[in-house]
DNA sequence: CCTTTATATAACCTATTTGTTATATAACCA
DNA sequence: TGGTTATATAACAAATAGGTTATATAAAGG
């Protein structure tokens, strides 16, 4: 799963999620992405490539802008390794409180 | 959200969601984790640190053993960002259905 | 006690990440 | 056409990550 590396790796960088969390108010120019920061506008740039790469956002063109969006695949991907991890975490919690409550009558 | 950064950053390694994934069917000692990987003992001592860091595991003292398993906290925080971006794309298709539905009559 | 077993830590190396500045490209506008 | 605007890329530095080997610690077991 070459695909959750990267995803996961690119919502590790607060800068990214930051992005991400613009993004999903609407689509938005680069240009617009780097204002809020601060921080260089190669910077923001190489984050977007990083989310791209990600699969977590696509992007346009649009004369000399490059309007980006997010993009769906990957959320979907990371949401089903997490579902795992939380169906177990339900088990194991499950299990605790069967085990609380078998605790309880010997007290 | 220094949270955030350490649990996607935690993730973000293969060896380590392997690890998890072994967790989710039940408790295991550092030695039984290190056994399935072509890697040393010092190697997921540090991995478990990292997981232990963000919050994805906890660990008992049993003797000269460490038994791990999962924890559920980390979990719920990125579920609850990841949610904002599930949300945000989900509106973004009703958006992109709405268009989709307004041009067909056009057609 | 001494040895083994389970785990952690230190020192080290290499690759990657993340920022910077400087520069390239390419569309737009006057 | 020449200048401005939007974006990308290259070259570099500092910090971090992820592995290694060697060693420390501490409980267990003969």
């Amino acid at each position: 799963m070459a695909n959750l590396d990267a995803a996961f790796s690119a919502l590790a960088d607060p800068t990214r999620r930051a992005i991400l969390a613009r993004l999903a108010l609407g689509e938005a120019t680069v240009m617009e992405l780097v204002e809020p920061f601060e921080m260089t506008q190669p910077a923001i740039s190489r984050h977007l490539k990083v989310l791209e790469g990600a699969g977590l956002i696509v992007r346009r063109i649009e004369g000399t802008k490059r309007p980006c969006r997010l993009a769906p695949s990957a959320v979907a991907e990371i949401d089903q390794w997490l579902g795992m991890l939380r169906r177990a975490l339900e088990t194991n919690y499950d299990r605790l409180d069967g085990v609380l409550a078998a605790m309880k009558p010997e007290k």
